[in-house]
DNA sequence: AAGAAAGTTCCATTAAATGGAACTTAAGTT
DNA sequence: AACTTAAGTTCCATTTAATGGAACTTTCTT
């Protein structure tokens, strides 16, 4: 086992509750011998990888991790990090999961990752569905002002199915749900039996913004495995926002009525 | 010489123009036998430091360091105050206001806020400049006593640009101004047409010191403004130094011919 | 399909990491 | 101020990993 193993680890002990560490926690946290918790936080100080805090015994992070982790942010564009996440997602689940963009009032998916099951709902990739009439577009949609919506759709719309929005004032009712509820959801809108969970991210460095969606046939998800499709995605996007610092990112909130078996 | 040395000299050739690295490179960049090299990154991703790029040949930085160095502002809470504080100020001015550290000669941006203005000074994080010619680096220079700089500079400098400080002792000469003063001024130095006005202060708890530093176009801003950037920076910085009870704190001080119009 | 360039694996040699114990320093306690 | 305990550092023989040259494989180029 290498030493960078043992880096490794120091490194996963910070969090937010943790912003430094002491020899004893290492001991502690990590069960090494003291020698080596001692030699190992010198080592990686004389590296630059932490820094004591002023002269005390204790050590953080050192500003070259702040400066290369700025990078991640350039080196990822956000596509790929949610393509990611999402993927890992759909690995755990089983179902088909996606990565889709707006463009003006439609919707492009951009990466998907097909499910295992043998029912599974096929996205192919460079297809466009209307924003309005999907949970990806309203996820997106959900980002904008309602002034801003009905701007985009001053020339209205009709609805392709039952379950879609009639008009403009029902879409912007049902924003204000996906923004409270930090998830938007479609049953039977472009295909019938295809039930979605969308949930959106952006970047504010560079303005893009992409909807993460995983996608099933209604009739083989109950409602536990719904919830735990909803706090996977919910989670995958949490953590890309708050590596974004996207200020308009709506987290999860589950009603009661949600959360109840 | 420990595998966490050139694991750091890795980390340490990632930049803003270098966003991943291959084998070749680091045998170029660090004269590494490729062996070496192939093991090292493969190592490092084995870690959870770095990770491919797709599945090409490329490595970039992982998300723990973008995790880990997310936490270095919390952690030197100092850099996360002055940010906001100097976030605050560049929103009312519209001038570029940025943060920094010194390490050693050298100062480094850690957060900028870019201002609104159609002319406006770029800073990018993490660029390194000469802290003897930059207000910046003498905000915090003027923090040492005369002998630590006389040891900082023991093998002498040579000055970038005309209004840059020639020698130590006009370096010198300009850091008792900046103490009398409260504030460090620079035009024309790192940049031509650029001046820049910087405050620094610290947390002798934690021994962090920061400037606070606003940029704009020399051409732009009249005495007026300038009297009223060096006001809110000044005002910012006294806001942190009387929290976190900075003895070093030298406070504004405006001469006769500053305060008259 | 041949050639070149980039990356990986192998192996004996060299160098570093390990962990227990002794030692030093810092922080309470009486 | 002397005592006690906790925290951190240094030492040393042993174990384990890193090194770099060369052979080998993959990938790109013409």
């Amino acid at each position: 086992m290498s030493i960078l193993t043992a880096a490794a680890d120091v490194l996963r002990c910070f969090s937010s509750t943790r912003h430094d560490v002491t020899v004893t926690d290492l001991v502690t946290l990590l069960g090494m011998p003291k020698s080596n918790a001692s030699r190992l936080l010198r080592a990686m100080r004389d590296e630059g990888l932490l820094e004591t805090v002023g002269d005390s015994k204790r050590y953080r992070p050192a500003l070259l991790l702040a400066q290369v982790g700025q990078l991640y942010r350039f080196a990822a564009s956000l596509i790929d990090r949610a393509d990611a996440v999402v993927g890992c997602a759909s690995n755990v689940i089983g179902h088909t999961a996606y990565v889709s963009v707006r463009r003006g009032t439609e919707i492009i998916a951009v990466t998907a990752h097909p499910g295992r099951h043998a029912l599974r709902v096929v996205t192919s990739i460079g297809d466009r569905i209307p924003a309005f009439a999907s949970s990806t577009g309203r996820a997106l949609l959900a980002r904008l002002s309602d002034e801003d919506v009905r701007a985009l759709y001053k020339d209205g719309f009709t609805a392709p199915s039952q379950t879609a929005p009639r008009d403009i004032d029902e879409l912007l009712a049902r924003l204000a749900e996906v923004r409270s509820a930090g998830f938007a959801e479609s049953h039977d809108e472009a295909v019938r039996g295809v039930h979605a969970i969308s949930v959106g991210v952006g970047d504010p460095a560079t303005g893009d913004e992409v909807a993460l969606c995983i996608s099933f046939p209604a009739a083989m998800v109950e409602p536990g495995e719904r919830l735990a499709i909803i706090n996977s995605l919910a989670e995958a996007a949490a953590e890309i926002a708050a590596l974004t610092q996207d200020k308009r990112f709506f987290p999860l909130k589950l009603s009661l009525s949600e959360t109840a078996p």
